[in-house]
DNA sequence: TTCTTTATTTCGTGTCACAAATTAAAGCTG
DNA sequence: CAGCTTTAATTTGTGACACGAAATAAAGAA
């Protein structure tokens, strides 16, 4: 742990008054006082130095004010949503969704490039990336000098520290560095992450996980994730790897070891649902990145074979997810991915097993929800992974307060 | 997250003197600024603080001084052995052990009870366990008022914030406030918290955790459990609730879902074996507390049903410590517990089973080990878990430095 | 004895959070 | 509209802290 001085305090306050403003901004210095527990005196210092960085902002009209109000009316203080830019990137095994954001982690511009990628090497990739930020750069209207950060998302299993992707789904190789390919191509500081963790950290900021400090995030894309938010932090193993579902062990009722990606994957669904049809039917499902949608149409028209194989992987998750709360006793789940937005077929067999399996004493303990979220979320939760970091950075770090001018 | 003051600095910076004096004690001032890489002049008044407090006292003679050393010799620093008395209790499904520790977590008296707790009511088993910790601390030579705080480990799932056992092979009632059954009775301050949290935290006190940041620990006793060390800190999910291993699921060859807990948990074990023996055997292995000895002598003398049964329960064990090297890359697992102490026929299997199905990528990571201790040392991680707190604690907060006497 | 070396303490400075006092900016009152 | 009240925000003053520089302590070496 690192040692504590006036620095380290002056940092940790000042995230925690930064941390306010974008949750429940805009904001007076009042209620940041108030959900701080910071002084007024505190508080008045750290937003001064943050309005001087330009980093907030006070808001000139003073918003809804109660008809009672009395007194001096308070100035609501926002982020300054220009204070930087940052780009998230989501690498799925058939496209690439890249989203520009401001400080506020807004969406300025998303775009997605429909490309099967599991065909191309890293050099190629990290070439259609290059082109995919500085396009969606450009089209909001800014330079690549203004952006302050990138941040990729990829399903497998990434050293986020060494900013290494150990092996994923998308690169036929291993131990690709791709944090760093990135970084020569733009010329900007690249973080690599598991895309779970993005999407988890976009249910913390914005989605089904606010207000929480602890919840996991189990996501059914073409590939399985987890994430984890503990104590109000991403949970990351040693080195930063992160976990993939998909390597957990299950065994198929026949009593066979398999991986849980080959049960409960949409990769996973979708050729088992191929294999059961006929020819035509299964290109469809898995010739084009479209074979989600087809399944989920035949999914709605009541197909046996689908509603099949999706009870199967549901209840196959069903026991991960139980084993899950058995682990992490988390107050929430929040399930999300393409496979999830089939909806019943899928989450009916899941509950009921999970229901069924609960250990014992912790039946109260774990609710079961779900979120349906667009492409760019994951492209989002990504931006905001990079503002999390520079929330907190040294460029952030004013230094001492006393050297502003005296005005 | 509290907010960041001066008084919280010096706690901090404090607790890092203290832990490295508990580390790598005695040690001089000197070694410490090295080691936490505060300044002198913080390291010097921290300890004199210390000293004032009598947590810690200079050693009178410097030890042995290097040949050609030269200056003002060192003045090693020790934890003051006296400064605080703690117990530590480890409940198991058949005998109780109760040790007594000073400050330095050396044990001064340890005892065990056998006895069949399962049996027994909660508040029948308080007052054993109130009888246990007042023998023990008298057989010290100290009295309950020199006791400064009561940690008790028991297997199940425990709500460590509220005291509250939530299922326990140990109790047959659910939801049991034994703390406060046990503070009511012995008027000193009681945590509750699952065991293998204790003998994980004895681990990384005195054990193959030493120095690490991150591990896992594993225990197969009569029941499983599953100890997490996560960036230096003992893991807890939310509420303070510690995982149960022997909760989880994992399905036979013959495609059933169980508990790993009916699998290979030494319970579980001894009963397989016992099915599989001749009545008069059975006995031996179920009914009195020495199964596990009975099972450990036919395991030596190559008896072919026993070592099925280990070799079955190391698999179905291996395959969930896959598992858990997919979901927290640790760089060093260790493997606990009498069970593993049955050595090659349970241990062979088990990581035979984790090399083949760690998931690619993370083959270099993990490093499996196992440790052999004596019984009390569950009670001596007890009795660490409760110096851990005590070493952070407000009677430890000296308030002010400057307020000291000018002398 | 008088250096030299190393450990520890003392002194002085700068940062910080915060309580108390002050100022700011409104609405209310007669 | 001039005071009064109320609430927000800032300024002032104080105490705690970490730390660099200088001083002191306690040894061995010359």
């Amino acid at each position: 742990m690192k040692t504590a001085d006036p620095e380290l305090m002056r940092a940790i306050n000042r995230f925690h008054v930064v941390d306010a403003i974008r949750r429940f901004g805009p904001i007076a210095r009042v209620e940041i006082c108030e959900r701080t527990e910071l002084s007024p005196t505190t508080v008045s210092a750290i937003t001064a130095a943050l309005i001087d960085d330009r980093l907030i902002m006070p808001i000139a009209i003073g918003g809804v004010r109660d008809e009672t109000a009395r007194g001096r009316p308070r100035v609501q203080l926002t982020l300054n949503p220009d204070a930087a830019y940052v780009v998230g990137v989501k690498l799925a095994p058939d496209q690439i969704t890249v989203a520009t954001t401001n400080f506020r982690a807004d969406v300025l511009e998303s775009l997605t490039v429909p490309v099967r990628l599991a065909r191309q090497s890293a050099a190629v990739i990290a070439d259609l990336v290059e082109d995919g930020v500085r396009r969606s750069v450009a089209d909001a209207g800014l330079t690549m000098a203004q952006v302050a950060g990138v941040c990729v998302g990829l399903p497998g299993i990434v050293a986020r520290d060494a900013g290494v992707c150990r092996r994923s789904p998308i690169f036929g190789e291993r131990d690709v560095p791709f944090a760093a390919a990135l970084a020569a191509r733009l010329a900007v500081p690249v973080t690599l992450d598991n895309d779970v963790n993005l999407v988890t950290l976009a249910e913390h900021w914005f989605g089904r996980g606010r207000g929480l400090d602890d919840f996991l995030v189990v996501s059914v894309e073409q590939s399985l994730g987890l994430g984890i938010i503990h104590r109000g932090e991403v949970f990351r193993a040693p080195n930063g790897l992160g976990p993939d579902l998909g390597d957990l062990l299950v065994r198929t009722p026949t009593g066979a070891d398999v991986r849980l990606g080959e049960v409960a994957s949409g990769a996973a669904i979708l050729a088992e649902i191929a294999a059961r049809s006929e020819p035509e039917r299964a290109e469809l499902l898995t010739g084009s990145g479209r074979g989600i949608i087809v399944a989920r149409d035949l999914a709605e028209a009541g197909d046996a074979d689908v509603t099949a194989v999706l009870a199967q992987a549901g209840v196959a998750l069903g026991l991960v997810v139980a084993n899950l709360i058995a682990l992490f006793a988390p107050p929430r789940i929040i399930l999300v991915g393409a496979v999830v937005d089939f909806g019943p077929p899928f989450l009916g067999p899941l509950t009921r097993t999970v229901e069924a399996w609960t250990p014992g004493g912790l039946g109260d303990v774990t609710e079961i929800v779900h979120q349906r979220w667009g492409d760019d979320i994951w492209a989002r939760g990504a931006a905001a992974m990079t503002l999390r970091n520079l929330y907190g950075s040294p460029w952030n770090t004013t230094g001492p307060v006393t050297r502003r001018p005296p005005r």
